[in-house]
RNA sequence: GGGCCGUUAGCUCAGCUGGCAGAGCAGCAGACUCUUAAUCUGCGGGUCGAAGGUUCGAUCCCUUCACGGCUCACCA
């Protein structure tokens, strides 16, 4: 007998394996050695909404979360922010938006100000952050969102900015550092979007050493001076910014991509500037990029479609979401598989499920391993008992014989208990997109439908398929193994080869000359469904 | 030019703080009169990129080199 309840997180995490196992257990412990005891981690994350957020922008948000997650179950405090950077410049048109002439416009403007030419959201920005805002609960992610515009725009940073002029030949001295050209003399640590354009393209003047800073419009030629504790369009370069935040909401761990982390990338310079804002740099890793298969190969091909979180909630169930990213470590490029492997995904993640209810026995390593690795991926806590599993495989087929009608799939399971059918149903409803989507041809079918005209078949192979009727008609009697060895007596009794005779029930069944393995197949979809369209061959 | 990552079975990779080299797939053999990359059983398969060093012991740590990928030095 299994034994397939939840193991207690305590004896996975228990003296027996101090040492942590997982990749964020690690990197928690490093935290909190790094940074001391403190009350509440600060955990930080950000992006630049100027184009549809995508799945590699997601690595960034759950490999946040899931140290969050780590921290929690080491029994710290965290704060999860997530920074939109919606006052950065729209510096780019993106392939897949509409209305690209209105949009180019708009370059050179802070995000926030530029339409949404979809129609549906306040502007563009926010078209870019509010779906994935209303779909991250979904996978786990509930963090406190951050919106610069916002901030900048009420003049929220006055003090930090000024830090930054006051402190400007010290920042220019880190950056200079890293530049191959030196920033000039009297380079200023802000930008700002002209008023009279709501572009960046101005000049600072000059500061008076205080709270006064006077530009020029490019574009219009025109000058204005700016009280610093009220302009709405000032705002500190990316360089500044980052590490002025890092200080001001006092981060402890915050990761970056690997253009961020390179020597000499924003990171790096980010660590000395951090001092001026009288912060220390945050605990970092290195997260790499993701990859896509199955789908074009890009994450946003050239064909303007983007592979974000919603495409691939699509086809992965939200754990398992995670289990892709739980599963991987941060610093390793990784693929998310829209083709066949998708199968070997739900696979590999039912094993992981398996060892963690100890449905399947494993050496105590690996045990441990998969074990957090499970947990880790599950949205809430995992469930008291092991959830319903069927194989993906079968699903596919179940989902197809069905017609695609998730309730009679459902339906047909004998012995679903009421608490397992939202992951389950949530796991058809992934599966049918896939065999809709992305299964390849040889993979799909379906019944015909009895008032169709049925396929001709002739000769022996007819007469053993008339000869399949009573067995059809007492289905219910026969089990798998008997109903294979049926067919094969139907075959030779008729005298026709049993492939002839397996070609012929699929053209009948589906119109194709392979399918699932028949026996099985014939079983599953059931006499009401079998008989009918062997009627004609009577 | 600087930095980071990688190089392990035919393929894709695991091997996380040094202790007899692993998995999946492919291959081979056998079984099922069989079919969604069919299923089951068994088997073979490796100079751990190269050369040094540390060590009782190195795929693992150090140094150098080769090849591959990414990234920074503009902006964000």
């Amino acid at each position: 007998m299994h034994i397939t309840r939840r193991p207690d997180i305590l004896t996975i995490m228990s003296k027996k394996h101090d040492q942590p196992v997982h990749w964020a257990d690690i990197h928690a412990q490093n935290i909190i050695r790094r940074r001391g005891e403190k009350d509440v981690y600060v955990c930080a994350s950000g992006i630049t909404p100027s184009g549809t957020v995508h799945i590699g922008n997601f690595r960034e948000i759950i490999s946040v979360e899931l140290i969050t997650r780590a921290l929690k179950d080491a029994g710290k405090s965290v704060r999860f922010i997530y920074s939109w950077d919606d006052y950065d410049v729209f510096r780019k048109v993106p392939k897949n938006m509409p209305d690209r002439k209105l949009l180019e416009s708009c370059l050179r403007k802070p995000i926030t100000l530029v339409p949404d030419t979809a129609g549906t959201y306040e502007n563009y920005a926010r078209a870019n952050e509010k779906p994935l805002e209303d779909l991250l609960p979904e996978v786990g992610v509930n963090p406190e969102y951050i919106y610069q515009a916002e901030r900048y725009r009420r003049s929220f940073y006055a003090r930090q900015i000024r830090t930054a002029l006051e402190h400007r030949d010290q920042i220019r001295e880190y950056l200079n550092e890293h530049r191959s050209e030196p920033l000039p003399e009297d380079w200023m640590p802000v930008s700002v979007f002209s008023s009279f354009t709501d572009k960046d393209t101005t000049e600072v003047l000059s500061w008076d050493g205080a709270w006064e800073i006077t530009y020029r419009c490019l574009e219009t030629g025109q000058q204005e001076t700016l009280d610093l504790g009220t302009a709405s369009g000032v705002k500190l370069p990316w360089r500044a910014d980052w590490p002025m935040r890092w200080a001001y909401e006092e981060v402890d761990f915050e990761p970056a991509g690997k253009d961020h982390h390179s020597q000499g990338g924003s990171f790096d310079t980010s660590k000395r500037v951090v001092e001026v804002f009288g912060g220390t740099a945050p605990y970092s890793f290195q997260y790499d990029f993701i990859r896509i298969k199955g789908r074009g190969g890009k994450i946003s091909s050239s064909s303007g479609d983007v592979v974000d979180l919603a495409g691939v909630l699509e086809i992965y169930q939200p754990e398992i979401v995670r289990y892709l990213f739980a599963g991987t470590k941060p610093n390793s490029e990784f693929a998310v598989s829209f083709d066949l492997d998708v199968l070997k995904i739900y696979e590999d993640y039912d094993t992981c499920e398996r060892i963690y209810y100890g449905a399947q026995e494993v050496g105590e390593k690996r045990r441990a391993k998969e074990s957090r690795i499970y947990e880790l991926s599950q949205v809430d806590r995992p469930a008291q008992e092991m959830p319903y599993q069927i194989p993906i495989r079968h699903l596919c087929n179940l989902i197809q014989i069905h017609s695609g009608d998730i309730e009679q799939v459902m339906a047909s399971l004998p012995a679903l208990r009421e608490d397992q059918k939202e992951k389950l149903r949530r796991r058809c409803i992934c599966a049918a997109n896939w065999v809709r989507l992305y299964a390849p041809e040889d993979f799909r079918f379906s019944l015909r439908s009895p008032a169709e005209t049925a396929p001709e078949i002739s000769g022996p192979v007819r007469t053993a398929a008339a000869s399949l009727l009573p067995v059809i008609e007492q289905l219910d009697a026969y089990d798998e193994k008997q109903l294979s060895e049926a067919i094969y007596e139907a075959a030779h009794s008729a005298g026709c080869e049993p492939k002839e005779l397996f070609l012929g029930c699929y053209q009948v069944l589906i119109g194709k000359d392979r399918g699932p393995r028949l026996a099985n197949f014939i079983k599953t979809c059931g006499r009401e469904k079998i008989l009918p369209l062997f009627e004609p061959y009577r």
